[in-house]
RNA sequence: GCCCGGGUGGCGGAAUUGGUAGACGCAGCAGACUCAAAAUCUGCCGCCCACAAGGUGUGCUGGUUCGAUUCCAGUCCCGGGCACCA
């Protein structure tokens, strides 16, 4: 009997299937119920990061990290748990849009169709997931609780005191009692009023600043505009200032968005950081994302005027140090300060920053300004500062204006030797006249009276006499800005809300949904407003025309899992307290400072209005690495270099010691090229030639070795991508070789965590091995081998070392290891020719995770009439393993020259005496004696002479 | 530019806490079986030198240590993110 995995595969999909062997019980919701059993188990949620349905479909790196968690949900259930394990779509988002625009197909069409095709290359891997959970973001019955929570946001504001969400009727009540006195106004600082005057504010008043409150609040912020598109891009759809599409300019644009008051949730987000298990890579990004920072505001007057430029330093003790200043190209002071001598200049330059991205400011190397002809006076020592304007200093952060202090601070530093401003030295010898120097341990000079002190306690000194002269105050400041939370686009969830007379009211809990209406044209509205604002039903109900992004549904999904199909409430408090955290939440790095922060903040605010009864979504955290492409290029020669239009071009093999002047992508040389990096000419023949090469008119050079002719080509490691022609889709690889062998040798790659390159040659050595193991089962000539024999020592010895490592590896998420630890059990085994039931029965349980078709099949053979699924997992004992002894390496000075069997009791004198008359050793000791010799019990000798 | 990660044979990788570098697999080479092929099995397989002994080796330069792929400092290269792709 052959190992026919075709059939065996897809019979067990069935099986599994028809007894819905994957549906997830919940706890009862009411003491009514009776039926707990599930529910009295340990639970274990596993969850994956929500797929965005593209249109492309899977390609073999998607299904890396659904894998590793579904082997992890398997193994937990095979150890008892009540595994949650669920996959929905995160089906909003700007390509389906797209797509609408290009090929006028609804978005939801479309989508219909991907999510489809997703489906059905998941099915073909055999994924645990429990199918009746499914549900998509962009489902009217899902997005009703998104808009909902909305509501919630909406209708809450931070606590700083109790430092937690509150509803915004607390707030009103204790504005009528004593104004904001003890609530200061996170959107407007400056803002102060008491219980009297906010009894006379008018309800439009009232309602503005309840928005400056409010942790989902409406205000303006700038886009990326593009007036021959009419609309609103993407950071992504802006190439070097202009549209992806069509080259246009692009520029800044305020315009009314909504925003998530994040900032508020700042310390949590970073306390919480505490509290979960995510890799310390990741901790950081967030918390350098966070970027929390302690200072002073410190306030500079200018000149006559009465305009103060205020501005945010982390280094006060620098202030003597400062020789110029800078302000964002955005700041309110650029109109008001610039002199009229400075006035073109300031505008060139003003038009200049307008069409680069802050991605492009922050990157670039090259310094810019302006000045602006005005000067600020250093509040302690009246000297007067110019004050210059450059890209350097972005608007958003700070007060969008630095002291720029050069001896301390490299940026400033080039700045000023590039506009030859004169650098004061308050560092002395710290400081060397050529590279800035941003230490605190210097002794302060030509400070004033902060002479004499180093600068890490002059800090203090400084922000004591600021805040005492009344010049600036204490201040902790973030990186991090409140999270924009509206999209000039159609795809997306509505908000529930409108505008009367300018004041944005929520909508009734009772009316939603609020349905996203049908369209039939996907352009932008006028002034860059989205898709909605061009239906008259939906402007003359003054509904909000923006949509929700992408990370709208997102941010909460994992709790509706839990309880899909509820339509009173967006999940059941009993529930959601039974599955409580994520346990293990699998996905990309990618997401490091988006998804999960905004997830994470949702997660809190629901925790704090009471909803859930945990404030941190996810326990553990594993992010999966990338699988890279291999792509391969021709190099292509000119027969010169001037035009290469014009004259005739060939190919020749690609050589580093004379590289091409251009090159030109080989298609899917992934699957064509050899291992020496040769393409050879009969492959390239076979009338592939067109498919293969971008422009295939093309001379080619070919080199000759015996009757064959080939062309060395490039390779090259990029992001795997359709339009890079280097996938391979995983539904080919499963057609071929089988789902078990696919799962298995995508963790065979390598570690999950790690980027690696995707490759097929080796899965022949995974498939090899599955083969192997079925022969200890089912032999091709005389059928069924395996017997009901005692298995021995040895045998027991293979079995428990098997399941200790492949227990160990599959806990800590070393799947590649785990599967090298199968392969060694079965060539031991096989060497063995142990056949026994005793020891296989037990070596499919480990396997039924990472392999669940062929050990379900041979689990029957063996006669089981329940599923492997439900088995229980194997106890290691650890008496069939015990050694007495060891092969030690002996080194002399740290170099290993002989190995010695040693008893593993041996004391420091036993085996300094062996190890001594080795005749090894005693050649390296040339006659003399030892100085030490280190001997780590069960680890190794080393003779130091 | 800033933040994070990675760099080990021809290739993917292993070495879990500082203790035999290269497990397992691919590719390659030699052989067995076969009319032949496939499948399967056996042996070899970092580099240099080669009879052996030895030397050398984990991107590069240094350091700590009896001992470093592992820890520290510096440096180069590659990948991811940088707020409207998801």
């Amino acid at each position: 009997m052959e190992y026919n995995f075709r059939k065996i595969e897809q019979h067990w999909k069935e099986q599994w299937k028809e007894d819905k062997v994957y549906e997830v019980q919940n706890p009862p919701t009411s003491t009514a119920s009776t039926s707990a059993g599930e529910a009295l188990k340990p639970k274990c949620y596993v969850l994956d990061m929500f797929p965005y349905p593209s249109g492309v479909g899977l390609h073999v790196g998607h299904p890396l990290g659904y894998i590793a968690s579904d082997i992890y949900a398997r193994y937990k259930r095979l150890k008892g748990f009540n595994v949650l394990h669920t996959m929905g779509y995160d089906a909003f988002g700007l390509p389906a849009e797209q797509y609408a625009i290009e090929h006028g197909i609804h978005p939801a069409v479309s989508t219909e169709q991907n999510i489809n095709n997703f489906r059905k290359q998941m099915d073909n891997v055999g994924f645990s997931f429990d199918w009746s959970r499914e549900f998509r973001t962009s489902d009217p019955s899902y997005y009703k609780w998104t808009q909902w929570i909305f509501l919630q946001l909406f209708d809450s504001f931070f606590n700083r005191k109790n430092k937690k969400a509150e509803r915004i009727s607390v707030l009103v009540n204790a504005f009528e009692k004593e104004g904001n006195k003890t609530h200061a106004c996170p959107g407007d600082p400056t803002l102060k009023f008491t219980a009297d005057e906010w009894e006379n504010f008018d309800e439009a008043r009232r309602m503005d600043i309840l928005m400056q409150y409010r942790l989902a609040y409406c205000g303006y912020g700038e886009v990326n505009w593009c007036e021959a598109l009419g609309t609103v891009l993407a950071n992504d759809e802006v190439i070097n200032g202009l549209s992806e599409r069509g080259g246009y300019p692009v520029v800044k644009k305020k315009l009314r968005q909504w925003y998530l008051r994040i900032t508020e949730y700042a310390d949590r987000l970073l306390e919480g950081l505490e509290k979960v298990d995510f890799s310390d890579a990741m901790k950081e990004m967030q918390t350098n994302w966070i970027g929390k920072s302690s200072g002073a505001e410190i306030d500079f007057a200018i000149g006559e005027s009465a305009d103060k430029l205020r501005v945010y330093t982390t280094r006060p003790d620098t202030i003597f140090g400062v020789d110029f200043m800078v302000i964002a190209p955005e700041h309110d002071l650029v109109a008001s300060i610039t002199t009229a001598g400075q006035q073109q200049a300031v505008d060139d330059y003003i038009t200049y920053v307008k069409s680069r991205s802050e991605r492009e400011r922050m990157a670039e190397k090259k310094i810019s300004g302006v000045f602006t002809g005005a000067y600020a006076l250093n509040p302690f020592n009246q000297k007067k500062i110019p004050i210059w304007i450059s890209e350097y200093v972005l608007a958003g952060y700070g007060t969008g204006a630095i002291m720029a202090v050069p001896c301390g601070d490299e940026r400033d530093h080039k700045f000023a030797k590039f506009f030859n401003i004169p650098i004061t030295n308050i560092i002395g010898k710290y400081y060397d006249g050529v590279e800035a120097n941003p230490t605190k341990e210097a002794i302060l000079e030509n400070s004033d009276f902060l002479n004499g002190i180093v600068m890490k306690e002059a800090i203090e000194i400084v922000i004591r006499k600021i805040e005492e002269t009344g010049i600036g105050m204490r201040k902790v400041n973030f990186k991090m800005r409140d999270a924009a939370f509206s999209r000039q686009r159609y795809w997306g969830e509505p908000f529930p809300i409108k505008w009367i007379d300018g004041v944005a009211y929520p909508l009734d809990e009772k009316e939603l949904p609020l349905e996203l209406p049908h369209v039939d044209s996907y352009k932008p509205g006028p002034e860059g407003e989205g898709p909605l604002a061009n239906i008259k039903s939906w402007t003359d109900r003054h509904l909000e025309t923006n949509t929700m992004p992408g990370y709208a549904g997102s941010s909460w999904y994992f709790l509706r899992y839990m309880d899909p199909h509820n339509n009173k409430t967006f999940c059941d408090r009993k529930i959601s307290d039974y599955w409580n955290q994520v346990d293990l939440y699998i996905g990309g790095t990618e997401h490091a400072v988006g998804h999960l922060l905004y997830s994470r903040m949702w997660t809190k605010v629901l925790y704090d209005l009471d909803y859930i009864g945990f404030d941190e979504p996810y326990k553990k955290l594993l992010n999966q690495g990338m699988i890279t492409g291999k792509s391969y290029f021709f190099s292509v020669y000119t027969e010169d270099n001037i035009d290469i239009n014009k004259v005739k071009r060939h190919i020749s093999s690609y050589n580093k010691k004379n590289p091409a002047n251009i090159s030109q992508r080989f298609k899917y040389g992934h699957r064509f090229v050899d291992n020496d990096g040769r393409l050879f000419r009969k492959i390239f023949e076979k009338g592939l030639s067109e498919e293969l090469i971008e422009d295939p008119n093309l001379d080619i050079q070919w080199e000759k070795e015996g009757e064959e002719e080939f062309i060395y080509v490039e390779e090259v490691s990029e992001k795997m991508s359709k339009s890079k022609f280097n996938v391979d889709n995983p539904d080919d690889l499963v057609a071929k070789y089988g789902a078990d062998t696919f799962r298995m040798y995508e963790m065979f790659l390598g570690p999950v965590e790690m980027s690696k390159p995707w490759d097929t040659k080796g899965i022949e050595g995974v498939h090899r091995f599955l083969k192997k193991l079925w022969r200890l089962f089912f032999d091709d000539v005389k059928g069924k081998v395996w017997t009901d024999e005692k298995a021995t020592d040895a045998e027991l010895k293979v079995l428990h070392r098997a399941i200790k490592k492949i227990e160990d590896d599959t806990e800590r998420f070393s799947f590649n290891t785990g599967v090298s630890s199968f392969m060694i059990a079965v060539n031991e085994l096989t060497d063995l020719k142990c056949n026994k039931k005793q020891v296989l029965e037990s070596l499919l349980i480990l396997l039924a995770p990472y392999a669940p078709h062929i050990a379900e099949e041979l689990w029957h053979q063996l006669g089981h009439q329940s599923t492997v699924l439900d088995a229980r997992y194997p106890l290691f004992e650890g008496k069939y393993v015990i050694e007495s002894s060891k092969e030690y390496p002996i080194s002399v000075n740290g170099k290993t020259r002989t190995t010695l069997n040693i008893s593993l009791d041996a004391a420091q004198m036993d085996v300094e005496k062996i190890v001594l008359e080795n005749e090894v050793i005693k050649k390296w000791l040339e006659g003399k004696a030892p100085k030490k010799i280190i001997y780590v019990k069960g680890k190794m000798v080393n003779v130091v002479v």
